[in-house]
DNA sequence: GGAGAGTTATTTAAGTTTTAACAACGCCGG
DNA sequence: CCGGCGTTGTTAAAACTTAAATAACTCTCC
């Protein structure tokens, strides 16, 4: 007698799955218009933008690969694709690291900080009219509050490799 | 005297900035991880399943592909792939719309029906896991409302056409 | 009834992402 | 010091998505 798959899986309740719908249509319908605002005012999709503030963000305006893909969250594998789209570009280089031959560090260029500069008004106007100017200042904190916890229970250790504990 | 980008950007608070982080990273983490745990348990990304969803839930398990690409947010270019695709492996069939000779259903075939309810059990556990075990009632409330405001101002009409008012 | 405009679905090409494999290096224990 | 194991970043190939163009059809209005 075996255990396996023998109970009947608890279904999502109807609030749940009205939120989950919810949820599905309002992620894929803002990624979208994201994607589609960026590609049209910067020439990229959100994600590389993501990666661009990223950069900027850091200390000398450089990071290693890995904890960028770490900050993205990101595949180190699209990440070095990402790179090396943004490097033909101008907007990011990278450079050997000092301390570990291995390494290497992305960098923004001052192109791409103009660039960046200039996409973020439209950006933020985006993310506002779709967010921020629709949502109370209660409802903001709930959602911080709420995906922090679907964070907590997401973060993967090995973002890239095989699954190994 | 011009009055385009004259002003400047309301830039985010830090609350609202900290949401906005929160809520990246909430979201590509959980499509990340159910991307992966579908494509290891039923040979198909979260999309794909979704529209299996969509097809098994429609009258007589079909669809209209520009509803189902409505339905599913998703573009009728990115459908035809999508339904192609999941022709091949014989879980969706076409078949010529009565009454518009442009039109195309896509049905779910009965071997799509069997993948469908086999992965089901395993998506839902990894959907509860990620989020309604973690979230109070009165979360999960805040989440829906939250995205159904968000939804209201994304609503696109032409889903793949040039953006023409 | 037929011209013009809109709709439906697909296709091609280019761009992006994933998966698996790999080369190169770092680190640790014997 | 060196063998084994983990890490870093890249790459090739396959899968997927997007953008633009297109064929076929419907609808409206004169």
């Amino acid at each position: 007698m075996s255990n396996e798959a023998a109970v009947e899986p608890r279904w999502l309740s109807d609030e749940e799955q009205y939120a989950w719908q919810c949820y599905l249509h309002a992620t894929t319908l803002l990624e979208d218009h994201l994607d589609r605002q960026l590609q049209r005012d910067a020439g990229m999709p959100h994600v590389y933008y993501g990666l661009l503030v990223q950069l900027s963000r850091a200390p000398r305006r450089r990071l290693r690969m890995t904890e960028l893909a770490q900050n993205a969250k990101i595949t180190r594998s699209r990440l070095s694709h990402a790179i090396a789209r943004l490097e033909k570009n101008g907007w990011v280089r990278r450079e050997n690291c000092a301390s570990d031959k291995r390494g290497q560090n992305a960098y923004l260029t001052d192109e791409g900080m103009r660039v960046l500069e200039k996409a973020a008004p439209g950006h933020v106007a985006a993310v506002r009219a779709a967010i921020f100017d629709r949502l109370s200042p209660e409802q903001v904190g709930q959602l911080a509050e709420i995906c922090q916890v679907m964070t907590e229970g997401l973060q993967p250790q090995g973002a890239d490799l095989p699954w190994l504990r």
